[in-house]
DNA sequence: CCAATACATTGATAGATTTCAATGTATTTA
DNA sequence: TAAATACATTGAAATCTATCAATGTATTGG
């Protein structure tokens, strides 16, 4: 994993509201409808939407369309991959 | 570990000068003075300073003073304290 | 003790991030 | 096909971050 994907996922993670909505993902059985954020997190839909698309553009999340909704999946692939690239900060 | 420290390690290690600088903390043996930074990051002295104390403030390294220099090295426990929060991440 | 060295802090500026209101787009339902 | 629903995008304001020049503070060497 390259420096600037670490970059991107620490951005990522590096917010509250993004860290709960993970957070929530794994209590849902790592699915999430883009509304039901709304029902832990104080912000307005845009705001909600920009936090999502933050961590879709880190492939934390999977996005999938189904019909008018949008389902929010765990990519634990690169969750993986990323704490691989932790671990070799210890040598 | 809570969010707030899991959001503050994740903005320390979102910036590429401070992932420079904890790979090139284990280069060293886990350990590196403050005047070897400026051989690899080619940023002035105070903005190096500023980085380390991100770095520093997340408990990412400790800062041991050793006479007029500062030695700089990598605590490897909040690292791992820091992974098994991304592992209960996954469920 | 004075000059030099090593690093930290301050102040200022440019750029990035978070947030919301307004608007846009696709999909479903009536 | 018109209205409603679900979400994304845009534009703007406020806040935060990164950077450097200048300055401050210990500590060491002469």
């Amino acid at each position: 994993m390259d420096v600037r994907k670490v970059e991107r996922i620490s951005k990522a993670l590096s917010d509250p509201s993004r860290i709960l909505i993970l957070q929530q993902l794994r209590e849902k059985e790592d699915c999430l409808y883009c509304h039901e954020i709304s029902d832990f997190i104080d912000l307005t839909q845009p705001s909600i939407s920009h936090h999502v698309k933050q961590l879709s553009d880190a492939d934390l999340i999977f996005v999938v369309k189904e019909g008018r909704n949008v389902k929010y999946k765990l990519n634990s692939c690169i969750l993986d991959e990323y704490v691989g690239f932790l671990n070799t900060l210890k040598g």
